[in-house]
DNA sequence: TCCTTATATAAGACTAATCCTATATTATAT
DNA sequence: ATATAATATAGGATTAGTCTTATATAAGGA
């Protein structure tokens, strides 16, 4: 459901062809919402189906045509729609919790292991997050106006808030691990 | 995936029934992975066929038998392997932040009404983890040694953390929307 | 020369998870 | 009197998302 709205959401800046949206994807919003290539081209098939969208074949020599997609009125009144609407709640799911969960079944050694291993990731991802800002592609100058790159801001600054927690809360862990807090039993 | 070692996991403190095991989800990991009934049944007899774990009916009279599964020694070498090993690295979902993205669509005031209804509902949520420790069922009793109920802490300051970083996310949000400092196109 | 990347689309198969429904009885609450 | 919660299981249908493969060509790098 997410992903029709996302669409139609990066459609009402500009037309696009499913492998634009791709690539805007991959710059954009991956970091909350990642999107399948096969996905795409599917659910724009279903927003056509469904009104919310229209197409253009823009025909070209050697390669597939580009099937390019715009919004329509109806697709405006409900991306509007549900973005006035509420939160669309969506349950938190997190594997790796699930390790920690068990992780009495190891020794000491091997969940220093997995906390440090945590913990490299989240800075690695901290690390990527920094430079977003910076990379702003080709795509995204139909979102640059101040309005809508404010907002862009603010789903990045989420993730980076929400990482550091994350981090910090590894951290701790680590450091109760080392300092032998752990209760062995 | 996950939720075959989340119930190996569980039986691997105590042997469960299907409908147990729907109960322990409820009131453990739920807050960081959900487990829909239907779905613990398939997935019980899915371990079952794969030898990792075993069942024995015990009748009733008036209601359908008790089938309590217990961890085979396969199921325990599954999961050992499981969490000594690399981190299940999901890829992070968030649909409110989909929203937030494209929020530039909406007035100012529409704004302010999303993030605090954001806000509310993260303070609710928190106001639940706080009570979490104290609700510990009797199912529980089976996970209540001391180096299983650390980890099981562990997760829960997890969610309290995250959640107060959304939370400070939203409000931050709330006070720069009040100063006027969205930018307006 | 050969391999990879970019451009462009899309179907097929599969997995995980959700939602709904069915069965059967007892106890409790309104 | 009626409804709902608790105990216990499980199938059917559906949705969302992933992975793999197919088609077609040009440009660039090793």
């Amino acid at each position: 459901m997410s992903l029709e709205f996302a669409i139609l959401g990066f459609l009402n800046y500009h037309p696009y062809t499913g492998y634009d949206l791709k690539k805007i994807f991959d710059t954009s919003i991956r970091h909350f919402w990642p999107a399948d290539q096969s996905q795409i081209y599917r659910t724009l098939a279903r927003l056509t189906e469904q009104g919310f969208a229209g197409m253009e074949k823009v025909p070209q020599e050697d390669r597939p045509d580009r099937k390019v997609y715009h919004i329509t009125e109806a697709g405006q009144a409900a991306l509007r729609e549900w973005l006035a609407g509420p939160p669309p709640l969506d349950e938190p799911r997190s594997a790796p919790l699930i390790q920690v969960f068990f992780a009495g079944q190891l020794t000491d050694e091997e969940i220093l292991a997995k906390f440090d291993g945590f913990a490299a990731i989240m800075r690695a991802i901290l690390a990527q997050y920094d430079q977003v800002p910076a990379q702003i592609g080709p795509y995204q100058q139909e979102i640059t106006p101040p309005r809508e790159h404010f907002f862009w801001l603010l789903t990045l600054d989420n993730g980076i808030r929400t990482m550091r927690a994350n981090l910090e809360w590894a951290e701790s862990v680590i450091e109760r691990i080392k300092s032998g807090k752990v209760p062995s039993e």
